[in-house]
DNA sequence: GAAACCGTTGTTATCGATCACACCTTACCG
DNA sequence: CGGTAAGGTGTGATCGATAACAACGGTTTC
């Protein structure tokens, strides 16, 4: 149920509208809606003193009349989430972006957690403003599979991680692929194993990267070292940082971020095992401060604002397009291995 | 100018209205809408039979159509500026989340400059939406005296450093004060004097941190050492860093913001200087890594997301208000000063 | 010379809500 | 018992745009 807003006496000033226009220009009000739409049958003469009417008024069409005529809105909606962080942020920024490029207004609406619920109820707030489409970070597939329940005639696309679910059309970035670099080029500078610190369990993101280093130290005939994921953070890092620190055979480790590599570095550091000299680390995203940590971390880099992009450019593919059915196209994007210091030979 | 969208054929299936709603509990429109809106004059049986068949249809109520008859959309808009950094995008985020909980709704747009053109640009893309308030992310004074220029019967609010300007109200934190706060802190440890790594001079929230270093120094009749304005990267940091790593008489810095601190971490640890033993760092932000950098960062906290929750409260009261004239209340919010480990006594 | 057509323009209905006002009950009062 | 007030409900106009269609002068076509 929509909420209702405190009454604000004053309304917003009636700034100039169509008719108004029109009489300035002597013409009719349909003429001038002809000339904001393109219309190619208005001479130009005609045209011209539209225009010019229109800049002397200062008028600005609006949006909610057209909205209703036209039924479409020109405006999308994104469902954010944890968007604080550096690869959310981003994502959304390349999203408004590409929008605003392409002249489609953005809405947001964030969810805290990522939920069925949740994001439903954002969704419709969403709907309720007349959205031609919705993009939805979703780390967890709980969010694309709420996705689902939205009308089937509304453009929906998915980003990140959780967007296994089959009904949705999505992009993400290789994980497996991602991870596969890193534990590669670990074991290409001649480390016996690789250890990794992983993402929290529940993550299909964490999963994935987990799957990725497995395979292959599988392929590479390696010990393959226990994992215990936790959470995404530093703290995490740092507190499984303390425990590898104390095992001498660990020489080279891969952390599922970067947030836990500078945890891990700080363990390490404080237990005295220098980096990259005695212990390897390698992380994943590639976050701006990444390549000034002590020392400059070699990671996994994500290009979180093409990752927008990308979605935004298949979301307006949807409904250009306007097929009824939703298209249920993935696409998965290669994330790049940027070498610095914090790895090297053993 | 609009731009047009290129036609999709189909337009958004028609879900039900409020004409269907009426049919089908048996009354007429206006009704329906007066449940809608609370009116207090509705029997208790109507208004049941209204929203059981709104529940049964699952209506939505049109966005577009309300705010075309009320003249209000129920929407607020935000100009962001760089917001995959961590502090716009906490404001953001705190304004997001207030405003949901007050009932509206949010729309973005993003600048990629900080300047008039810009900022008008963005500002007349939410008008278009009929915004019904407008909080500007402004960084520079360009933004905010750029919003004088938006009907002053528009709410408007500026958060962040650039909001000297009077003609605007402003929510902003006490950068002086945290300046003071830090470089009291160093001096109080002991040190002789406190150097300063400043942030780009163009800034009036670098300004006023050098402000605030510098009247400390004064205070305490402290020499005052030269600053070299630069950027805000890790990579000035680093390089300033290099220069002061090479003076022994350096032993204690104040950076403008945490990155600089991190660039200055890397350089002070290759020329061997260690922290704090030799010198001591302390930084401005409190960025969710800080406390993980070697050594955890002694920094001075501000909270973002108050500063956005605080701006979107003064905007409903603007709103509410409604009084025409466009308040210019500016408030200032304190900052916190985190000890980590990275300061001590010489 | 009538019919068909074109480019250009105006007229009227429409989108889905709210608002102002009229209408019908019922109740209460003098 | 009639008049007024108040509660509950419906009717029609309105917000500002677009859509559909009609109208008009001037060709072109048969």
């Amino acid at each position: 149920m929509p909420a209702n807003h405190p009454p604000a006496e004053q309304v917003q000033p009636r700034g100039s509208v169509m008719r108004d226009v029109a009489r300035l220009a002597g013409v009719s009000h349909q003429t001038v809606s002809r000339v904001l739409n393109d219309h190619p049958s208005v001479r130009d003469e005609t045209r011209a003193r539209v225009l010019s009417a229109m800049q002397q008024l200062n008028y600005r069409r609006n949006l909610a009349a057209r909205t209703l005529a036209t039924r479409r809105s020109g405006t999308l909606g994104i469902i954010g989430f944890e968007t604080t962080l550096f690869g959310p942020a981003s994502m959304l920024y390349g999203i408004e972006e590409a929008a605003r490029a392409a002249g489609y207004f953005v809405s947001i609406a964030t969810v805290q957690r990522p939920d069925r619920k949740s994001v439903l109820d954002a969704a419709d707030r969403l709907i309720q403003q007349s959205v031609e489409g919705i993009i939805a970070i979703a780390p967890k597939p709980a969010v694309t599979s709420a996705l689902l329940q939205v009308p089937a005639t509304l453009a929906c696309v998915g980003v990140g991680g959780g967007t296994d679910d089959d009904g949705v059309a999505a992009v993400r970035i290789d994980n497996a692929a991602g991870a596969r670099l890193a534990t590669q080029h670990l074991l290409d500078l001649g480390h016996a194993t690789v250890h990794h610190i992983a993402g929290p369990a529940d993550w299909p993101e964490a999963q994935e990267r987990i799957e990725g280093w497995r395979s292959t130290l599988y392929a590479a005939r390696a010990v393959v070292p226990p994992v215990a994921p936790q959470s995404w953070s530093a703290k995490s890092g740092y507190e499984q940082g303390q425990v590898l620190a104390k095992d001498p055979s660990v020489t080279a480790i891969f952390c599922a971020n970067d947030h836990l590599a500078l945890g891990l570095l700080r363990a390490l550091h404080e237990a005295g095992r220098s980096v990259p000299q005695e212990v390897s680390v390698v992380g994943f995203d590639d976050m701006p401060e990444s390549g000034y940590f002590l020392p400059p971390l070699t990671t996994v880099r994500q290009n979180f604002t093409e990752l927008g992009r990308r979605s935004l450019g298949m979301l307006l593919e949807q409904i250009e397009l306007a097929s009824g059915v939703r298209s249920t196209e993935h696409v998965l994007l290669n994330p790049e291995l940027i070498v610095r210091t914090s790895s090297a030979a053993p």
